[in-house]
DNA sequence: TTTCCTTGGAGAGCGCCACTATCTCATCAG
DNA sequence: CTGATGAGATAGTGGCGCTCTCCAAGGAAA
């Protein structure tokens, strides 16, 4: 198909996937002429999955090609394939300074991954971005006021485990290679909208049945 | 304490909290004479609020202002003042037209919610912006190919569910209505990056324990 | 063949947004 | 008196996701 029709199929305007081109976010189309290029269905799964990171998922446009370098990079082995986009994909911004709010975050962080046995997470977590970004959120909360120990944040932690069984669960589920890295990174990135929905929904519900909508 | 002492504590330069100011997100300090003001503690503590809402929950300068509004409505009972102020948060862009994704979506989002047996989501369904960007997300699932029902998407509802009832014990402990609206807020913003690093830690943990790290 | 529309390609521009720099003028401390 | 500091207002900056405009070369319709 020609960009014209991919554009009509993907609802996306010529101009925006010209510039998908040019960013890279799209590999180009087979050249069947000097002014014609051919498109098929990959580039319009790729197309869908461009968007969605970028506007359900508010992916920057950079972070995004990161993230399907690596989805692309067959050189790599299944875990760590999904395991690189996924750390690609943007997460809260660095802390600004060690201080005492992310010292007791990191402290608590460390305790909680203890506790629930996530030797992985511990081995990993000097490494790993969520680690940090974990730290940067906990530390919010204390510079808040809020006191959350590990003792909190553990129950929230053993009931994210059981999301994450159920998340490779469904995984398991997809026969190719390509199709499981792919399906890592729009479950990531799609769960968090998922996930968002569904606890402000389960918190109007539980808020309604202890007191009421008055 | 005046902008200058206010500004070092909270790590916030002068001239943002001098936009803050301008732009209704921070109260106006007392005025003590023609040239200065007087800042308290609540100034320090809505500024913390506002930098959190701002740098870690992503939200808008003007959508923070509307929730800031909603958080100090004193008109307003307990369970509308929390509700109305997050409605306020920014979600997922509406769906750009009522395609057959959405369709089947929404059918799919109001069959869990019946399965579930949430009847206030489902009474509020219509006006509830979250409803909204579940079905939203929901649709850039099935846009992508992967086919989650209502049966797949139960388990992960219940278990924010749990989540959702531990948020409100914790809220419980808080002495002050105005206190717990801004629990509130500040759970609903800063719990999505901690529950969205703890599931990807959770994630890798459970790869790692299925596949090892290769 | 001639005419006109479309294509790929590339650069510049736009609109939004969260700041940030600069300027003015009034104070107030030393 | 003087120099620093404060409040207030305006204009500017930088990043980002497009979007506009132009161009030369095809390719299709008459």
């Amino acid at each position: 198909m020609r960009l014209a029709e991919l554009s009509e199929r993907s609802g996306v305007s010529t101009a925006t996937i010209k510039y998908y081109l040019r960013e890279g976010l799209l590999p180009p189309g087979r050249r069947i002429g000097a002014t014609t290029a051919d498109y098929d269905d990959t580039h319009l799964r790729r197309l869908r999955l461009v968007r969605t990171l970028i506007q359900v998922g508010g992916v920057p446009v950079a972070k995004a090609r990161e993230v399907l370098r690596h989805v692309d990079d067959e050189s790599l082995g299944r875990t760590i394939r999904a395991g690189a986009a996924l750390w690609a994909l943007p997460r809260l911004p660095e802390p600004e300074a060690e201080d005492d709010a992310v010292v007791t975050a990191r402290a608590e962080v460390d305790r909680l991954l203890e506790e629930l046995g996530w030797s992985t997470a511990r081995e990993l977590a000097p490494l790993s971005p969520d680690h940090r970004s974990l730290v940067v959120a906990v530390a919010s909360l204390i510079r808040l006021g809020y006191r959350w120990d590990a003792r909190l944040l553990a129950p929230y932690a053993r009931l994210m485990h059981q999301v994450a069984v159920h998340d490779l669960d469904n995984m398991e589920e997809y026969p190719s290679e390509a199709e499981r890295v792919e399906a890592a990174v729009a479950s990531a990135v799609l769960f968090e909208p998922v996930l968002k929905a569904m606890h402000r929904l389960a918190q109007e519900e539980e808020s309604a049945r202890r007191y009421g909508l008055s």
